[in-house]
DNA sequence: GGGTATTTGTCAGGGCTCTCAACAAATTAG
DNA sequence: CTAATTTGTTGAGAGCCCTGACAAATACCC
């Protein structure tokens, strides 16, 4: 019940209120003008199916709230009095996004309207490093992102931060594990300098499968969305919403059996996926074996090198990637039935020769329904997907609820 | 947009009005006093968060709606004045559901708390013939068990049809395709002999969950319910709701690949778990192949009783189909995190045999989380789960929605 | 250029549904 | 039998949306 969707349940619990009512309708307009702006008071009304006086009363609200903002009247060309142009404030409420890599951090901060206003990014090297240290880098990053919003005119209304590790269902903070920067359960709480500037952590895939969904041209509501950092995980988006799976283990990707009398995996099963598609196995594959663990970008940029540059132990390394990704795929095709397979993260960088083989083994395998070959893509944001969903989290809350937005 | 939570979008789409409020309150009054009664107009109050003066109306409401009853004032022991004892009705709305089975046909009738009155079932060699004569006669089982149900002083409110094939995701009353009855997109009105009660068909597995659902002591929001009739299906449930996929194809079982390279399947691809688990290919390894196939129900009952009686070759075979099951829903536990598994249609029957090999190869797979054995279970209702979920169907809605009752 | 038609945004009145506060009814405790 | 307690109902009030009316602002037409 803490972040992104994990109020999902709501609906059929608790009593409606005419507050609620009122939360679903600015909810509800706000949502027409982003979709549709520019929209005049009576365009929303005739679309979203309330009269023209009541969301005349909603929008104000909006305004008051600083959601919407008028623009000039628009020369429609048409005959009548011509309507106020609405549209979602570029220049209120934001979100702030951090992220925490095994080689950067970065900060965004996002408008309302979704799009991108203030990107930071340094390198550092985090793996192994105290948390704490990491952390109050990481608020100073925050605090120069939030100054430099401020000169646009941005409020900060909320703040994530990505981290490549579990975070646990429940609320407080918490990062569970997060292996690749050494971390064992830190509180983000108990290190950050600021008490009043605390961000809530979010799994990185997680938030780069919902960057994903929601800057996306035409939405599809649901899909998997795979990244390979640690270990293979997929995150799963089930009708616009993000699904954990009832212990917030769903979309282990990494530990679907492959071939099922193949080699031990670490987990104590044996074929993983891991042990065909994991960067390990690949590089070791690719005979690139000796390779700092720490550095992961590196090794992701020395395999797709080394495959632009026709390298065959490589090539054929993905290529058997990319088959027993395109099995697991199957499976996933086959159980959800999803409209779309994002290959993000580090696959997205490798794309170029995964893609061939995944879907020639999903064709070949997904027969019962229609499978489009393009229904399998390579993320559209790449490495910028988790900082961008860390940010863009804070806005899809106040879209859903702009209640949450203090009164003008 | 149908049947069974088509409508699961709404939430986002379009505005609330006040009567959106009335209704979701008239359903939290009615779930309220559903899952804990008795209980007073006060106790309601309490628990679910409105004031006593609204659940008064509320509850005035629900009872001339016939969903609600007042029982006698209870002897509580309490001081103060008693409230007087609150029970969902079993006297007045009902459900009606039907089923097509290939080798019968059934029909019952359950009251508002749930609870089956009324149960028939007649065997009837369903495969073959034309669907006109099999509606009829459900037509006519129909008719009978809603006169019954009138003489308990039930009104049956909806009518559901549970068939074993695929029921398209558009509205209209269509079966697409039930390879087991030899039916080829059959619109159920076409040949229904009263305009009046045509029920609207579904999916039998996905009513088989969604009754094991619905019917389940504590309820498990999210589990995968794997029937096999006639290919191996799964019905997911996902946070309380059947999840159908993008297309209608979720839950295809049956064609996750097993072992890559094993036999072909009929779909096309290799080494599908229908090659393994399928009644077909049981039968085969058991050493029963010369079967008739149109006699589905006294195939498993002819492998329950080679099974019980030591038959060598049946155990193995259903060991082997067990580790190919178990194999397969390792790929669903490590996608989907269900809290529960469920072994319905045949393999409820054959549980016994089945169940040993699938815990050990899930014991053996799922590593990552902790999965404790008892997750796995065949399903309590067995046979009788897609009728009653047709049955629970329409009660499920009213309880959603009491306002789809006739004012009283 | 002026009148008319058309569309927009707002306002007042009304209905629905919830909350709050008060009260009669029904019971237990003493 | 009285006091205390709890229940269910009632009336007043607030919030929100809808209806209908109206001023404002534009295009069309003569």
């Amino acid at each position: 019940m803490t972040l992104v969707d994990r109020t999902s349940r709501g609906a059929t619990g608790g009593p409606a209120s005419q507050q609620d009512m009122r939360r679903q309708n600015l909810a509800v307009v706000l949502g027409a003008v982003r979709a549709h702006s520019p929209l005049s008071r009576a365009d929303v009304a005739g679309r979203v199916g309330l009269t023209r006086a009541a969301v005349s009363s909603l929008v104000d609200e909006l305004i008051g709230r600083g959601a919407l903002t008028e623009a000039a009247a628009t020369a429609s060309g048409r005959v009548g009095r011509p309507g106020r142009a609405l549209a979602v404030s570029d220049r209120g409420p934001a979100g702030l996004g951090l992220e925490i890599g095994v080689t950067h951090l970065g900060a965004c901060v996002v408008d309302l309207r979704g799009e991108p206003r203030v990107w930071r990014r340094v390198e550092r090297a985090n793996a192994g490093r105290p948390a704490g240290q990491v952390l109050a880098e990481a608020a100073a990053l925050a605090a120069e992102a939030q100054a430099e919003a401020a000169t646009l005119g941005l409020r900060v209304e909320g703040r994530v931060l990505a981290v490549p590790g579990v975070v646990p269902n429940q609320p407080g903070g918490l990062v569970g594990r997060a292996p690749n920067l050494g971390w064992r359960t830190v509180r983000i709480a108990d290190h950050w300098p600021d008490p009043d500037t605390v961000p809530e952590p979010e799994n990185e895939a997680n938030l780069g499968a919902l960057a994903e969904y929601w800057s996306a041209e035409q939405a599809v509501e649901t899909f998997v969305h795979v990244s390979a950092e640690t270990g293979i995980g997929a995150a799963l988006v089930i009708d616009g919403r993000l699904f954990r799976g009832a212990r917030g283990f769903a979309g282990e990707l990494g530990h679907i059996p492959v071939h099922p009398d193949g080699p031990d995996c670490a987990c104590g099963a044996r074929g993983c996926l891991e042990q065909y598609a994991g960067e390990a196995a690949v590089l070791r594959e690719a005979g690139l074996a000796q390779h700092d663990p720490a550095r992961v970008g590196d090794a992701v940029a020395l395999l797709a090198e080394r495959a632009g540059a026709g390298h065959a132990p490589t090539l054929r390394a993905l290529e058997r990637a990319g088959r027993a990704l395109g099995l697991a795929l199957t499976s996933a095709v086959e159980l959800i039935d999803p409209d779309g397979l994002v290959l993000g993260g580090a696959y997205a960088e490798l794309a170029d020769w995964l893609l061939p083989s995944v879907r020639a083994e999903l064709a070949a395998r997904v027969t019962v329904r229609s499978w489009p070959p393009e229904a399998l893509c390579p993320s559209a944001l790449g490495r910028r997907g988790p900082l961008l969903g860390a940010a863009l989290t804070t806005v899809r809350r106040i879209m859903a609820d702009p209640t949450l937005l203090p009164a003008g």
